[in-house]
RNA sequence: GGCGGCGUAGCUCAGCUGGUCAGAGCAGCGGAAUCAUAAUCCGCUUGUCGUAGGUUCGAGUCCUACCGCCGCUACCA
């Protein structure tokens, strides 16, 4: 199975921050997972680079556009390198290669027939280069700058968006599981029937964009542009390659604040240019930081790249994944995040890893015992616990949820715990008669802490390959298929007794 | 204004098509254990399931109204 996973590509006017983060590294778990299948994966991210605020940001620090964009693309660029993201592909509109592709794009919609010029009239106010609806002003003036638009008349092209609006519908009763999660595609569909208009792809205003091609007064609006991305780099990104059976792709991740232009704009553009429709998008909901305002003198904020340079980047992932139902808004905090960390990461999975590592260093010399053989009770029934877990973890992953995924593992590491309670090693160790038994215990506990690693790979690349590794195991990115992942896929090794995988957060540090 | 969503233990939240649905985790209290990062395991406690009505043999679970919070309501991504 082929997979194509895009990320929004984000707007450099201003400097990455955790939302782009929590999008990303989402992308990432999916793209992984995927890998870990065996699909054909292509995973695209990237920056936005055109438009109005951009020039306006550049202008304002005194750069060129040029300038700024390459700045800015270099720190979003290195932001995937620090989440340790695997993409594919890091596009930027301001690539040459995308820039004619999106200029072929628009001339496909005018070929359509679905573009059209029209004189656009508006209050528009000189500081903010923009235009503004009369019921959006205040005492007649603009909100932001407090001055009195004037009347302005553009002449723009426009995209026959409104000849698409039974087709959109008809595209949304077809396939209700197109747009994820239900209550985005109740918004999307509701904003559809509740008629659309067309809108302009132009303008002329502007000078920092891909000109129209049979019009070089005019450069393309910003979010046609952006869009086109996800089959632009598909053409380039690897030169000499033939991309195209990526498309279409099969999720478009994003956050709600672009839904429209993904789910209505974006599918009536590849419509009318005579391209295959996306197969689904999955729209996530917001950080809200501490529930109240920001404060950094309360220092209660989450600050996520000194969470990351602290605790390592795999915690960061993991909390924003396990908190927060993806699809929904989500509060995270400080607090929440020690939490997890103490109670989830250090106290049941690390410690466990510890324990385990410790126990069979201590009673078998280091090596994994065979132990193998018939079991009774618990230990009967946990080699059918950990494939099920893994079985579970598959289904809610394909399912782009995430944190059901994690839960699922959660259950199966507390399982591994109470296993040890119960079996009570170091009391079957004072008993030479019980030495099958305690090579069954430790067997379990290694074949289980292995299932555990493959299963949480997606959300905890480094964290899972340290732990194979650490049980002997093969550790590459290229070992950790789900093909594998069955009870009797524990190799015979040696085990490596190290340093805490999360070491506690005492308090006050 | 219109459309939609949410309000469940101190905290964060599960609860699909109505009948073990009153739950989980955290926090708190008590106990066991000592392999381990004083980590782990066992047990216990708290709730008018936003308010008031209604439908039903039976409602967090459906309907109505109300209170509170939030999203969308077109050309900034």
């Amino acid at each position: 199975m082929r997979f194509y996973v895009t990320t929004p590509i984000y707007y450099v006017n201003a400097e990455p921050h955790l939302g782009h983060a929590y999008t990303t590294i989402a992308a990432d778990i999916l793209a992984r997972f995927h890998r870990q299948k065996g699909d054909d994966v292509f995973f695209l991210t990237g920056t936005d680079e055109h438009g109005n605020k951009i020039a306006q940001a550049a202008a304002d620090r005194g750069v060129t556009p040029r300038q700024h964009v390459d700045e800015l693309a270099a720190k979003f660029k290195d932001l995937t390198r620090r989440l340790n993201v695997t993409n594919d592909f890091f596009i930027r509109t301001t690539d040459p290669e995308h820039e004619r592709y999106v200029q072929a794009f628009v001339e496909k919609l005018r070929a359509a027939g679905d573009i059209e010029k029209r004189a656009y009239g508006g209050l528009y106010c000189t500081a903010c280069e923009g235009f503004w609806y009369e019921r959006e002003l205040v005492d007649g003036k603009c909100p932001d700058h407090g001055i009195e638009p004037t009347w302005l008349e553009e002449e723009n092209y426009y995209f026959k968006l409104s000849a698409y609006q039974d087709r959109l519908s008809a595209l949304f009763r077809a396939a209700p599981g197109w747009v994820r999660p239900k209550s985005r595609y109740n918004e999307a569909l509701s904003f559809i029937e509740q008629g659309l208009e067309d809108i302009s792809i132009s303008r002329s205003t502007l000078k920092w964009g891909i000109p129209v091609p049979w019009d070089q007064e005019q450069v393309v609006y910003v979010w046609i542009d952006a869009l086109v991305n996800y089959l632009s780099a598909l053409t380039y990104a690897r030169p000499g390659e033939d991309l195209s059976r990526y498309w279409p792709a099969t999720v478009h991740l994003m956050a709600k604040e672009i839904l429209k232009f993904h789910a209505v704009i974006w599918p009536a553009m590849l419509m009318s240019a005579g391209y295959d429709l996306p197969e689904s998008e999955f729209i996530h909901g917001f950080l809200l930081m501490g529930g109240e305002k920001m404060s950094k003198t309360r220092g209660n904020v989450l600050d996520p790249f000194a969470v990351m340079d602290t605790y390592g980047i795999d915690a960061l992932r993991y909390y924003l994944f396990r908190e927060i139902s993806f699809g929904q808004d989500g509060v995270i905090s400080l607090e929440g995040f020690e939490g997890r960390y103490n109670s989830e990461l250090a106290n049941e999975l690390g410690n466990l890893v510890s324990r385990t590592a410790s126990m069979i260093a201590k009673y078998r010399d280091g090596r994994i015992p065979v132990g193998d053989g018939p079991q009774a009770g618990e230990l009967a029934a946990l080699a059918a616990a950990g494939e099920a877990m893994v079985a579970a973890c598959t289904a809610h992953l394909d399912a782009v949820e995430i944190s059901p995924a994690l839960e699922s593992v959660w259950e199966f590491v507390r399982r591994l715990n109470r296993l040890v309670e119960e079996e009570a090693p170091w009391k079957l160790a004072k008993d030479e008669a019980q030495a099958g038994r305690l090579d069954a215990v430790l067997h379990s506990l290694a074949a289980g802490l292995r299932l555990v690693a493959l299963a949480l790979y997606p959300v905890v690349p480094d964290t899972a390959l340290e732990i194979l590794r650490r049980l002997g195991q093969p550790h590459g990115d290229g070992d950790v298929l789900l093909a594998g992942a069955t009870w009797h896929g524990l190799a015979p090794a040696a085990v490596e007794q190290a340093p805490p995988l999360f070491p506690r957060i005492e308090n006050g540090a």
